[in-house]
DNA sequence: ACTTGACTTAAAGCGCGCTTTAAGTTGTAT
DNA sequence: ATACAACTTAAAGCGCGCTTTAAGTCAAGT
């Protein structure tokens, strides 16, 4: 199956001037053209989706185009991309830790804030914010 | 304890002027002062912790912003802040999910690699991309 | 008295990731 | 033939979140 741009970017959820944008960039390697235009094909897609993932963890453009650099250069590279993806593997787990971090703290506030409402005031639950171990410096 | 704007961006791992733009912006309520010079007390830490948080998340300035004017509301808007930490606690939890959904795909990518590797070429295990459930389209 | 260093402000500048604009091309339907 | 919709490019514009710059204040140390 193909598509164009705008089956395209319907279909994975972004403008097609993204599309373009991401093309110009160097982010979508060897796209087809039939009278000028763009032709997506099933495996342009799903890289598209890879590439979605890319961004999704804020790989900057840049960073992403040397991947897409390493796949021109066929299996002599195939090491290198390897080891990419194994480094961002290690990245998206250290998002997720902190992601829970962010979470407990917010769990906290949820609790502090259901305490206040519970006692008409904030001044009832002061202490908790000294004493919460999770909102010490650092 | 109190602390000066150099001691505090050490201490949270930001710059001065960092500390100074999310003051000009709203994000730190009522600073004191002495001799016009910021002083950062320990209740200022912890507000920084949270707003760290917030930051972490990519809640926009703006939006922090208004949780602390709810916050110089003072207890008329106890239930709103509550409201707001459980809205957010979704986010987070989104968030998560996202990037465990890119992990799985680059978990995938590191299977794909790493038997490519051992076939010594690409073309050996072009099968699994086709059939791969986790690149479909959308 | 004078230098030093940490602070202050307001304003301009920057990098990123798109998004918009403007002008032009192509294929299809009326 | 002509209109229309979907595409094309290059270039300019934008919003965000800082960062840098420039000019000035202030307190302490020599």
């Amino acid at each position: 199956m193909s598509y164009s741009i705008s089956e395209t970017a319907k279909m994975m959820n972004v403008s097609t001037a993204t599309l373009r944008y991401y093309d110009a960039r160097g982010l979508i390697p060897d796209i087809k053209r039939v009278n000028g235009r763009r032709v997506f094909e099933d495996s342009d897609l799903r890289w598209l989706k890879i590439l979605r993932c890319m961004k999704e963890i804020n790989m900057p453009i840049r960073r992403i185009r040397e991947y897409v650099e390493l796949v021109q250069l066929g299996d002599a590279s195939l090491q290198q991309r390897y080891d990419m993806f194994i480094e961002q593997k290690k990245v998206i787990e250290n998002q997720i830790a902190e992601l829970k971090e962010c979470l407990k703290v917010f769990e906290f506030k949820e609790e502090y804030y259901s305490k206040a409402i519970a006692a008409g005031t904030e001044k009832a639950v002061a202490e908790m914010l000294e004493t919460a171990p999770i909102l010490k410096k650092g």
